[in-house]
RNA sequence: GGUCCUUUGGCCGAGUGGCUAGGCAGAGCUCUGCAAAAGCUCGUACAGCAGUUCGAAUCUGCUAGGGACCUCCA
């Protein structure tokens, strides 16, 4: 089988990934700022890096996956008065940056759980690692690249430049950065623009706030993920993910940082997913155009025709490279919707088949195709995660497993072998490592027993050839959003729209 | 303005120097009491121009459109 190559944005290549650990490897993930909902883009790359997570551990490594919290920083709710941060109130009545951080976490990991994601193994947040942020920064103080003023101190990128690899990860050039005429907030402490804060003094109406060697204040845009990191996964681990969009300043600060304090760069292989766009524009606060998960999930928007169940999402998201952008619309959705539909209806028909034996029926062609459109499955996915094609492949063996189910061409077409084969890869791909989940949940056994009981009276109106009773059953069951089809054979079979 | 990316059939999207991805929608047919599923068949696309090549949608250049980042951002 070939090996696993991943591309690195570091080197804009695909790499050979060889762990820096002989069987584990370490990967950090951006998480979610919990200062709102999570909208569609969010989905992204929690689920792009989930499918990741579960196919390195399939490849049987053992993963550290880390994704943090953001719940430090400037907080305000959406819509709530400004004046709520001022002190004057009583506290039951002031905003509680705690309070609202801890109800986006909420309605974060709910989503999460929607989508049929995995936990990550540690998911640590920037308020419960203030010490190892000060120490840090201390540390990188103590090495001669942070200065301090007013009670906030910086990182020196000049100085850093001079001996480092700056800007490498985000194709930026220091000159252009120290040239910009932009006017931005601090601006005027900074020796220079292209300096980023490590740690901001805090204002008297600032909510969140933590006594410092330099002051009370609160940390830097890019001091945690560094700090939580290290602490984690050690000074230089194997993954580091997020949106592309992280790559500058973000990323490119991480590494500055990590490198002084470490004495070595943190990352061996760097990887971002695209953005999701709609009407071909990022999906963005500052755009204005985000649909919210709860809004995805309930049709809640303007925008959307229709609800759309997680798993839609996720099958979405999957049949795109991660690498590309992915542009929502209405149409695609409904299509992925549809698209899941049947390969689910199909995945579920093969997990109960069995194998009949018959002799002289096997179709070598056929077999060999099967055999290496499976193998393939391995492949597209060594091969920086190749989602799409996987999926590809499988929609070309969806018919020739309906074809079995409907007797049209026998099961024997294809040996024993492969066809446990094709079970076992088709379960190992669509549920352990793309996560994926049946959109209708009918594990109600009382409503299968009623479903049992209505299927059988009407088996037994068509016998006697009264359509009447039949179709009324039907009918009357499609009006409830059951769809009940009559399969070859004489069988029967439902689903809840 | 700078850096980088992108442009594929009605829609979404893989892929890549020769071997027509796939999904959705659409058309026809088969099966079926009817329906729904399912199966079969069909569309022959790669922004434009020029070049490299035996051969390019895939490489190079130019032109045009779109986008991301340069500021919090998945």
């Amino acid at each position: 089988m070939s090996e696993l190559k991943v591309y690195n944005s570091y080197s804009r290549q695909k790499e050979v990934f060889e762990p820096i650990t002989a069987g584990h490897v370490g990967m950090y993930v951006c998480g979610p700022t919990v200062s709102g909902e999570s909208h569609l883009g969010h989905a992204r790359p929690y689920i792009t890096f989930d499918v990741i997570f579960r196919y390195l551990q399939h490849l049987g490594y053992k993963v550290r996956y880390v994704r943090n919290i953001t719940d430090a920083g400037h907080f305000e709710e959406e819509g709530r008065d400004a004046i709520d941060k001022i002190s004057s109130k009583a506290v039951l009545e002031k905003l509680e940056p705690m309070e609202l951080v801890t109800k986006y976490t909420n309605l974060f990991h709910w989503a999460m759980d929607q989508f049929n994601t995995l936990k990550p193994s540690i998911e640590p947040t920037a308020t419960g690692h203030i010490v190892e942020q000060i120490e840090m920064i201390k540390a990188i103080i103590d090495a001669g690249y942070g200065y301090e003023v007013n009670g906030s101190v910086y990182f020196d990128v000049k100085k850093y430049a001079a001996s480092h690899d700056y800007g490498k990860l985000s194709g930026r050039v220091l000159d252009d950065l120290l040239a910009t005429t932009r006017e931005l907030e601090g601006q005027e402490e900074k020796r220079e623009t292209a300096d980023f804060a490590l740690w901001k003094n805090a204002a008297p109406e600032h909510i969140m706030r933590w006594q410092s060697p330099w002051g009370v204040g609160y940390p830097g845009w890019h001091i945690e993920c560094s700090a939580m990191a290290t602490k984690y996964l050690g000074a230089k681990f194997d993954i580091h993910g997020g949106g592309m969009d992280l790559l500058f300043p973000h990323h490119e600060s991480e590494i500055a940082q990590s490198t002084i304090c470490n004495h070595t760069a943190p990352v061996r292989y760097w990887m971002h997913n695209n953005m999701i766009t709609i009407d071909g524009r990022k999906m963005g606060k500052s755009y204005n155009n985000v649909i919210k998960l709860t809004e995805l999930f309930s049709g809640t928007h303007p925008l959307l025709a229709k609800a759309y169940h997680p798993m839609v999402i996720r099958f979405f998201i999957l049949q795109t490279h991660y690498r590309s952008t992915l542009d929502f619309s209405n149409e695609a959705l409904q299509g992925a919707e549809k698209g899941l539909k049947r390969l689910w209806d199909t995945y579920e028909k093969l997990q109960k088949l069995e194998y009949i034996d018959q002799d002289n029926v096997v179709d070598k062609e056929l077999e060999t195709r099967i055999t290496k459109q499976l193998a393939e499955f391995d492949e597209f996915m060594n091969d920086d995660f190749g989602t799409a094609r996987v999926l590809a492949n499988m929609f070309e063996i969806v018919p020739v497993i309906n074809s079995m189910n409907d007797k049209i061409i026998p099961i024997a077409s294809i040996s024993n072998d492969v066809f446990v084969l094709l079970k076992e890869k088709m379960k190992t791909f669509v549920e352990d490592i793309f996560g994926l989940k049946g959109i209708t949940e009918a594990d109600n056994e009382k409503l299968q027993g009623v479903m049992d009981l209505l299927i059988e009276i009407r088996k037994d109106a068509k016998s006697k050839k009264d359509f009447v009773t039949s179709d009324k059953i039907r009918n009357e069951l499609t009006k409830l959003g059951i769809t009940l089809k009559d399969e070859k054979g004489g069988g029967m079979s439902w689903n809840i729209e």
